[in-house]
Order: structure tokens, then sequence, then C-alpha cells
RNA sequence: GCCCGGAUGGUGGAAUUGGUAGACACGCGAGACUUAAAAUCUCGUUUCUUCGGAAGUCCGGGUUCGAUUCCCGGUCCGGGCACCA
């Protein structure tokens, strides 16, 4: 029979749909494995990122549903969010009609790949359910604090028109448009995150091991903890007057309190509030306050390229010393980390020192290097000797600021503080396609809650969306509606969340038993029993938003008392990027092959076999359409040369002994292929070795014609193939075994048990020859045997030294 | 600038963690079958070579009987963070 991708894996893709073959047991008394990959947006069709993602996740979870473990391998759809809203804008397209189009679509193309997902635990985040139970939970954290609404400089999106979170800006522009984003003065919702910045840090320990190190780095970067001192510079008396009154000082944030004699000046940034002070009241020349309000039109970006800065014409008193220190302004002051403002330390600092250079500010060095001198024209900013520093000269500078902040602390004149990187998580986006956020404006009773029994806060379907403003905030009835306190006549909050909310606790859905997903989100047996993931899979570009905002939605989960643990993801992999050309796969560059053209062309073995041999997952994979005829040249020839196998319904028993060389040998090879999948599907994830090993396998089976051995062989490779290329081998395993082969299978030992064995000969480290010895040769004579047979390479020579590693090599050590 | 990864044939990548470098595959070459081609099968394929060998895992040192693997210094490539005080 010829092999037919196309009817074979139809017939086995309805054969699992109709068996239900992929559905988690409830039985809990089990040993499970809950295997994720990153679900989807439906943004119309897969790609092969999706495709090489889908079929890591899916080698796991049919492995491990092989040993026997109850295995949730869920799917769904990220369905809120921009792209929908474009599309409706773009083709006059309803984005819930074209979102749930998508979704069909694209759950034709999961199944026609053979991904073995559970049906009946499917969900698409804009279901009204899923907001229903989302809404829930925001009014949960809101009760609990941990949501709160305020006026904020926010980022801006003018081609979205929407608010962005800082992990949404790269680079200063938007991360889906790339439009350079503007700061904006707006109403947002947050939650409170960087409540949790210890924790979440603090944690990322339990994830070693479990994550790769570098995600870890970039949370730990990301949160951005350091440690310092605060404290308060207080104006002299000329300055305060010209203040009017209204500010004494202002506070500042260092790590480096070992600095503090070295402060020449000091810095706000443009956005200081004593600054606002200043230009609302006229207290600037005109000239400066222009100077001032350029400076805070200039997006981060450009205020990077260069320093500048403006004199204000105030003094505060240096804590230590008593002496005047002079006040600037600073573009490269952030107003959103620590206070706003600096002390300056030109001597040890690069940045001040630029700026000290620029303006002609004093350079006053108080750290020395252990030896020699500093380098002049630079900040010298390493660990060195303290001078010029009152009582503290003479230190390390390094340790004496633990001296440092313990004289602020007991004086009374600062304290020791920590910051973060870490801002709270602006959620509120204004836009249509997303969760509406379950809160009422009331003119008497200003921001109240929705009623829970009213939830879910579900979307107008009778909507425009053109484009221009809010379609919620546009909308003729759907914001207005009556108080949930006073019942008076009031407005519904019109901003919908951020997309990354529901990606937050997605995982936790898929525990829920399909049986009472109306009555509950998630039952905390259900979550018990199945988090932590046993292995996530999904893309690193996701390092940060998503596996952060997921890590502190179960921290906060856990103490509404939903569950019980404090991490949701114990295994992460994230693969590579899917190149072409040596280019990322974009409809842009033009360099895109489509998933639905391969299955087409050569069925979905061929395509998850190619994806998974071509490289190790974690390693980008360059696609190369020569390699993919050469992955459907092995399954093909795989299912023809199963006519030398003779069907029987288990395992036949072989006596080794009585075999010959080369019938030895395959079985050799056979079973090492199985050694090396129980590694690879367990700790390696080196898929492309485990293919490896079970090509070499099958050259090994061709060179002898013993039926046993064939027959031994196709039942174990087709055991282990069968997570990465089940249709084929699920019919040869039909055709043969009647499917017992799909099963835990035994390693053998006795075939890697060899009469003789060959070994390397070395002289002097390089490889010369080789010899052949007996299992037990004695080490006297192989040594002679190596010496036989490197006699050429040892004439004229005295051996000094002879090194036999077992079962290895020899190695002789020669001199003259 | 700081912090992580990498670098192995023409190409993708192996190498049991210090023990025969280049598994497996792609490409290429040769042969078989064929009137011919495709498909399929078989063999070869790190480089140089005076055909004896010699060199060889980015470069330079080191440790070792032995280094792709460990240590020190450097080059290049990729990624993350980036005026965070």
């Amino acid at each position: 029979m010829e092999y037919n991708a196309q009817d074979l894996e139809k017939k086995w893709q309805s054969y699992w749909e109709i068996n239900e073959s992929f559905e988690p047991s409830d039985d809990f008394s089990k040993d499970k494995k809950y295997i994720l990959s990153m679900f989807p947006f439906p943004s119309g069709r897969l790609h092969m990122g999706h495709v090489r993602n889908y079929s890591i996740s899916d080698a796991f979870a049919r492995y491990h549903r092989q040993q026997g473990l109850n295995v949730l391998h869920p799917i769904g759809f990220d369905s809120f969010g921009m792209p929908a809203e474009n599309a409706a804008i773009k083709n006059n397209a309803n984005p819930k009609t074209w979102t749930y189009d998508n979704i069909d679509y694209m759950k034709g193309e999961f199944k026609s790949l053979g991904f073995s997902f559970s049906k009946t635990r499917e969900l698409a985040t804009s279901d009204e359910l899923y907001t229903k139970f989302e809404q829930g939970f925001i009014i949960d954290m809101f009760e609990k604090g941990l949501l709160y609404r305020e006026k904020g400089l926010l980022n801006w999106c003018p081609n979205d028109q929407t608010v962005l979170a800082n992990e949404q800006v790269v680079d200063g522009c938007c991360w889906r448009c790339d439009t350079p984003i503007v700061k904006k003065d707006m109403n947002q919702y947050y939650f409170k995150i960087t409540q949790y910045a210890d924790e979440l840090l603090d944690d990322l320990k339990k994830l070693d091991g479990g994550w790769p190190k570098q995600v870890l780095t970039m949370q730990e970067n990301w949160i951005g903890k350091s440690n310092g001192l605060a404290f308060d510079l207080f104006f002299d008396d000329e300055s305060k007057s010209k203040l009017d009154s209204k500010f004494d000082g202002f506070d500042v944030f260092t790590t480096r309190p070992d600095t503090i004699y070295g402060v020449s000046y000091t810095a706000l940034a443009p956005e200081h509030e004593i600054v606002t002070y200043m230009i609302d009241n006229d207290l600037l020349g005109e000239e400066v306050v222009a100077e001032i309000k350029k400076m805070k039109n200039t997006s981060s970006i450009d205020r990077q390229k260069e320093k500048s800065g403006i004199s204000l014409g105030l003094d505060v008193i240096h804590p230590l010393t008593g002496k005047k220190v002079p006040v600037w302004i600073a573009n490269f002051v952030l107003m959103d980390y620590g206070s706003g403002a600096v002390m300056a330390v030109p001597a040890h600092d690069d940045r001040d020192f630029d700026f000290a250079k620029k303006y002609d500010l004093p350079i006053n060095a108080v750290i020395k290097p252990f030896e020699g001198e500093a380098e002049a024209d630079k900040a010298f900013t390493e660990v060195g000797e303290l001078f010029n520093s009152g009582e503290f000269d003479g230190l390390n500078s390094k340790k004496s600021q633990y001296n440092i902040i313990n004289y602020f602390e007991k004086n009374k004149i600062g304290k020791k503080t920590t910051n973060y990187k870490l801002k709270d998580w602006g959620v509120s986006r204004q836009r249509y396609w997303g969760a509406p956020i379950p809160f009422i404006h009331c003119d008497d009773c200003g921001l109240v809650m929705e009623k829970k029994e009213n939830l879910p806060i579900a979307l107008p379907e009778d909507v425009e969306i053109t484009g221009e403003g809010n379609p919620l905030d546009n909308h003729p009835t759907w914001k207005h509606c009556k108080c949930s306190k006073c019942a008076k006549d009031a407005i519904r909050e019109t901003d919908t969340m951020d997309t990354f909310v529901e990606s937050s606790w997605y995982f936790l859905r898929f525990c829920a038993s399909p049986k009472n997903w109306e009555k509950e989100a998630f039952s905390k047996e259900q979550v018990k029993y199945w988090l932590g993931v046993d292995q996530y899979i999904g893309g690193i570009e996701h390092a940060i938003l998503h596996l952060l905002y997921a890590r502190f939605f179960t921290k906060v989960f856990r103490d509404l008392g939903y569950i019980e643990f404090d991490e949701p993801f114990d295994n992460l992999l994230t693969q590579g990027m899917v190149l072409k050309d040596g280019a990322k796969m974009s409809k842009s560059k033009g360099n895109t092959v489509d998933p639905d053209a391969i299955i087409a062309k050569f069925g979905a073995d061929t395509a998850r076999l190619f994806i998974l041999f071509a490289a190790p997952p974690t390693q980008e994979l360059e696609w190369n359409d020569n390699a993919v005829e050469g992955a459907y040249k092995f399954i093909k020839r795989f299912f023809d040369r199963s006519s030398n196998v003779v069907a029987s319904e288990s395992i036949p028993s072989i006596t080794h002994s009585e075999l010959n060389k080369d019938e030895k040998y395959a079985r050799k090879k056979v079973y090492e292929a199985l050694v090396r999948a129980n590694e690879v599907y367990n700790e390696k994830f080196t898929f492309n070795t485990l293919i490896a090993g079970a090509m070499e396998a099958m050259n090994a089976l061709n060179t002898q014609n013993n039926s046993d051995v064939w027959s031994e062989g196709y039942w174990i490779l087709s055991s282990i193939m069968e997570p990465i290329i089940p249709h084929v081998t699920h019919e040869i395993s039909e055709k043969y075994f009647s499917l017992n082969n799909l099963s835990p299978q035994k390693v053998l030992d006795e075939v890697f048990i060899e009469d003789s064995i060959t070994l390397g000969v070395s002289i002097n480290g390089k490889r010369r020859t080789e010899i052949e010895v007996a299992i037990d040769e004695s080490k006297e004579n192989i040594i002679a045997l190596a010496k036989e047979a490197g006699a050429k390479w040892l004439e004229n020579k005295t051996i000094i030294k002879e090194i036999v590693v077992p079962k290895k090599l020899v190695n002789l050590v020669v001199k003259g």
C-alpha cells in the first residue's frame, strides 16, 4: 500500500475525535502532567511559530499519555485585542464575527496538524462566560485594594488611540505598531503589582532550574530593585522665600551614599512639582519657561541624545557640610523613578560628570583608587578609599555606605530605602474589543463597583468602529446605567482591560472541569491537582510581560484564597524563532511559509517531523524546503518498510545470542533510540537527537532481514516516534500491533552486551588507529595489541606512559 | 555601557559533560534501475596532500597522558536592559 498522508491523517484525526482520545480524566488519584503551550491570538491563520510551539507541547503530551499519566493539554484563544478592531476598521467587519470566524478556521488547522488538545476545554477569552469570571476577580481585587484609579502621565499611542503599560513601550515606541509614544495626563486603572515586587523577585529563586536563566535575569532586571539612601535636602532661607515658603526642600535617592561629600549640585526632573509651581507662579523668566516646556515635550529617546539643564537660581544646604548646593533642572532626571530628584556627584558618576562639564559645575573628588591615581577627565566610579569626607575618611567606599546610611538614620536626616524600576500595571485601554472594566461612575457615590450578580458586563454588538475615539463611549445607550449603590442614573466605565489580564489566569480556567464551567471559574481542588504547569512552552518575547503578569495574578489569587501555591509555571521552555533566509518569517518580508500548504503537500507528520528535527527547540530554526522533503522521505520509507513486520499482539521475544552480527547491531540501535527517547522526553527536550537515533535504528534494521528483529524494531520505533509523527505511527501500530505498542517500553540490557569492542589507539593524544578486543581483555593484552597496531608511529620512540580508558581508547605517550 | 547566550564541514546540527570530532539529515558527486528523466536504491563526501601522511571545533595562551568540553586573555555574532541616580 502506498503512503498517502492526507487519507491516513484524516482517518486518525476523526478516530481521535470520535474516541475523545485527549480528554483528561477527573480522577485525581492518578499521576498528572499539565502540558501547556501559550495560546494564540486568533489572527486568522496559524504561522510556523505556532506549529513549532504546539508540535513541542504535543510531543510532551503524547509521550506522557503513553506513559499512562493523566495529561491536561488544553488550548484556547487570546481573542480580545486591537487587531480585531483594526480589521473592523479596515474591512468594515464586526470584531466579534471576525474573531470567531478566525477561531473556527484555526481550530480546523489544529485538527489537521493532529495536535492532541482537549476539545472540551477549548475557550476564547472573549467568551462572555470568561469575561464574567474575570470581572468578578477584578471586583475582588478592587476590594482588596489591589486595583485603583488615578490620574497620571501615561504612555499614549497616537496611532492605536490607546494607553500602553510601561512594559508595552519598546524603545519609546508602541510594541504593536511602532509609533513613537507620547505622554498624556489621563485617568487610568492600575493593578498594584509593585506591592508584590519583592515577592516576584525573591520567588525567581524557586524557578531556578525550571526556567531559562535568561528569562529569570530579564525579570530580575525589569523589577530592578536597588538599595540606597533617601534623604531630604532643605532650601536655604533665600530660596525658600523665593518659593513663597511653599517648599522646605525635596527628597532625593542615591545608591551611592559613599559619595555624599562629593555632591556639587542637585537636579530635578522637568516634571517635578517644584518646577511646576515655579512655572505656574511666574517665578521663572519667559525664556526659561519656554525651554522647560520644550524639554518636557521631548521624548525619552531624544532626551538621551544630549544632556541639557537649566539653573533654577535656588540653593539647598548640604546635609553634612552645611554648604550651599545649587539646584538645576536636568533632562536626564526621570520623574517616575525615585522622587524625580537627584544629588549629583560629577567626580564619581558618568552622567553627573558630563553635565558638570557642560555647565562648568564644580567636580569634587572624594574617592581615590587604593593604588595609583584616578584617570583625569573621567568620573572615577569604582570602589576606592574615601577622602575629603569628614569622619569617614580612609574607609573603603563600598563598606562606608553602611556607615553613612547609619549616620543618616541615627541623626534622623535620612533613611535606608529600596527603589524598584517596576511600576504599577496600568490596565485601562480606550478600546472596544476588550473586557469592560466593571465599574460605574455615580455623581453621588463616586466610583462604585458593579454588583457581581449583574456580571458579565458584556460588550454591545451594535457598535460602530471608526478608529476615532472610544466606541463604548460613543455608543448611544450602552454606558447609561443605574448606580449599584444608590440606583440613580449613572455612567458605566467605558475603558476596557488590557488583554494581558485574560492571559494572566487562563491556565487556571483550563483546570475547571467543563461540567462546572457555568458555575465557577475553577475550583480550588481542580487547580490544586493540575497546577503547577509541568511544562510551559512559548516564545521568549513573553519573557517579561505575560510571564510577570501571570506570576502576579497567581500571588494575588493565592492571597484572595482561591489557590494555594506561589508560582504557576514549574518548568518553562522558550522556543526559538522560525526563520527563512536568515530572517524572522513575516508578511512584510514576504518570506512566510504557510502551514496549510505544507500539510496539503506532505502532510502534518512531515511538518511536525521537520520542525522537531531541524534544530533543538530552544534554538532558532531555519526553514529549508529540501530538508522538509527529506523528512517526508523518511516517513514514507518508514511506512513502506513496515511490510517487513510480522503482525503481533505483543513484542516478539528474541534470543539475542542466536542472532548474527547485523541483527545484533540493529537491535542495539533500536534500544539505544529507546533509551534516548526516554531521556529526551523527560529531561533534555532535544527532539532532534531522538529523531536522529530513530533514523540510525532504521538504517541498521535495513542491513538485516530477520523478521523478528524488524517487528521488534517497529514495535519500539513507532512507539517512541508517535509523539512526533502520530498519524503514520498509529497507522502502523494498528495494522501490525493492534495499537498495543503505544505504551511504556522496557529497555533490554542484553542487547548492549557485546563480546568484542573497538578501542581507539592514540599516540600522544592523537588518534592513529584502532584495535578490536574481547570485552574482558586484560589491560596488558590491550596495551600489547595497541603497540602492535601503532608500531609505525612508535619506531625509534620511548613509551613513557600507557593509559587505558576502559571501553574507550588506549593512549600511548612517547618521547624521542 | 552593563548583563546573558553563541561561534564545530558547503548547510542544519551531533558528540554519553575531559576520552576515537563531524552522528543524523540537507546539498553535492558517482553508480544501479530506465530508451530517457523523475522516483527509488547503493556508495562516497572536513580540508590539504608529494597518497607516506599532515592539519583541524573563532583567535592567542594555560591545565591535562588527552580539551569542542575546564581556566585566563581577545575577536566576531545574537539577545535583553539601558540617563533607574
